[in-house]
DNA sequence: GATGAATGAGGCTTCATTCAT
DNA sequence: GATGAATGAAGCCTCATTCAT
């Protein structure tokens, strides 16, 4: 960011690379801990022991404590960015179509990062309020093609939605309970039926009169 | 053994009052700390200075931490259990109204308790299994008015539902929702707003066919 | 001791007999909490508990935690000076059976109140300079029954010492053994065995040559 | 992963001589302390800050207090597991110049760590059920020269000891008891005096008839 | 006399962070 | 680049002692 870029030294390349893997790797590193052991319990000595470095590594590539948690955040909400779009372009031009695969690749890629995505919701001091913002800014970010999907099927005259904002962030919302309230659910769902009954029930409220046979498959619910 | 026994002692009426004037004091304190510098600020000497009181005498009242944060939630919920069923009785025999009764409550004590009801979503340590199991226990309970409202609307044939719980866990999800996204909800809404748009949009996908004249004033959007 | 004594007035006579009730009461509760959870656990609360009253009557008979402590190692080390001359006399004239009943004697009291006894081998910040002193002071003159049997039965011609002191020292650390390890003397031991065998070793050393018969009672070991 | 491995890497060595000179360290400024301040004065503050370091090192050390504890006693006893045995065999041959000889050993190995020693007859609420076993066992253990020197001089016939263990573990006691009572016999006797005097007293009883002669320097008593 | 609520210093332990090697 | 020994502030909890009632 800071860095002189005017010409990348094969030096340079092979040093990126290095710093790519010891991120890869201590991030993954603290994601499996907080999967195994809770999101509280990362100290910098655990992860450390875990990612198998020193604990002063992990100050040579995260300032801070803080900039790990950030970074595991940021780790996936980047996942969204990538993933979602993704998942948005292979479901075709259909914008309901569209919706329906980014909401289910929004729930894939929680499902996956189950403890690190619920961290967003720990208002710790640790994160600053740079770092807070940033993350809000990023989650709003990456909630984008949801948002983007509601709004080209209500420009279609597909779906009927007051307020397609709000329709989007409930679906991100929804997606993010998983995590949360993963106790609760997995008592009775699987992922994939939570995808589908979820969804069902949001396009009952705003596809448009008439639809219902167009895609009477996204509206079928139970197993 | 030489004390008269022959009624209940005054005294105890005295020292039940103080327990339960000291057990307030401190709850109070703690959601304030909660309010003021996030949840991560409760620790036992920045309670005790905020109630104005000494540590030790936190422990005459609570056992350990685990106890006063347990207690915090509890007192959150234990505000749904009191509040909810007497907004729904208000709202008289209709069952969509009793169920959008039981949403505004639910979503105004969340809002008179924000700090304390995002609480429930740490996965903290601290609240070891049977905490957080009594925690889980308490949520599902309190969010039973809900779920009658649905399967009473349901059964009278002013909602379709197929998955009834379903429908009623996300009304909760999205009254939480004011407590933990507010920093996003409050650029947009008040309370009010919130609690009409996000209604008007559940009812939209349960509302049996040809009732929407009948509860026009529950489906209005905006400001 | 510092109170005026001029006259006894009735009253003084009930406060008196309720000061002893107390400070036995009290003491009792202490040995037998240092009895049950060892003598650490012995806070001013669970003692006041134990005895059923409160904690601040505790410091109108004891002025602190130390007094207590040291009342209650007073209170064995009494035992001592009314039991064991007891014994003595009813043993009769003869030095040596003087001696083996005030050993015996000694174990006795040392039995009954083991855990008091290890006490007194608390080299305790709480106790202070003029308590331990006390103690030490009150250990030697409560073991004068045992020197004084040994420097008769030396003076008599029937016991053979250099050091009478020495020997009647060791018979005290011998009672004392009794509670300090009784986790080991337990296996193998009941009271009665370990005070005869304990006498009977002892006597071997110091027995006149000759007097072997005459004390073939107290020269006889195992059950 | 990237490591050579071909050797011990040299740095494991350095490694492990680190532990050993830390341990002893902490260790020593342990004994200090309770030297100095009597065995209540060890807390962990404390002891951070007699051995010089920060608190936190010695939990790298130590997993907590009780270790410690333990370890001091254990160090102790380990004293007695090498320097006894090797004084017993300096003694030569003879039984009962064996048993002067470990009795002697014992006395002075007390005597170099008083106070470190005192701790064993400390009934800690810190020192868990499995730390006072293994201590309790250590001790039974380390008496055991004592005992076998006493079984041989009976089989060599030069002892009469109806019960060699009770004789031996009685001068197990009296040599701790050199410094339980440090404080009564510093009045009249030297370590050396003490050990002379104690063994005399001891010989007296278990010596077979007509060795009195044979063993007269260790018979005599006084200054 | 008696109570017990209240205090707060002090003890144990953890863990983010630094720095000499 | 990498290590991990070392630091020390901060958190939780206990308990001897006081004092208003």
């Amino acid at each position: 960011m800071s860095e002189p870029q005017t010409s990348i030294k094969p030096h340079d390349a092979a040093r990126q690379a290095l710093v790519e893997h010891r991120s890869r790797q201590l991030l993954d590193a603290a994601a499996r801990l907080m999967e195994r052991d809770g999101s509280e319990a990362v100290s910098m000595q655990a992860l450390a022991a875990e990612a198998g470095v020193s604990v002063g590594l992990i100050y040579r590539y995260f300032g801070s404590k803080d900039d790990v948690l950030l970074a595991v955040i940021t780790d996936v909400l980047g996942a969204f960015s990538t993933t979602v779009p993704e998942a948005v372009e292979e479901a075709g031009e259909d914008p309901v179509r569209r919706l329906a695969a980014a909401f289910a690749a929004y729930c894939r890629v929680i499902d996956s990062h189950r403890h690190a995505a619920v961290l967003t919701y720990r208002e710790s001091k640790s994160l600053d309020e740079a770092g807070r913002d940033r993350i809000k800014r990023l989650e709003v970010e990456t909630s984008e093609p949801l948002r983007a999907a509601v709004r080209d099927g209500v420009e279609a005259g597909k779906l009927v939605a007051a307020d397609p904002d709000l329709v989007a962030y409930n679906l991100l919302l929804l997606a993010h309970a998983w995590a949360l309230k993963h106790w609760y659910f997995e008592q009775t769902r699987t992922l994939d039926s939570y995808i589908r009954d979820q969804l069902a029930l949001a396009l009952r409220a705003i596809l448009a009169d008439g639809l219902g046979d167009a895609y009477a498959d996204l509206l079928s619910v139970g197993r």
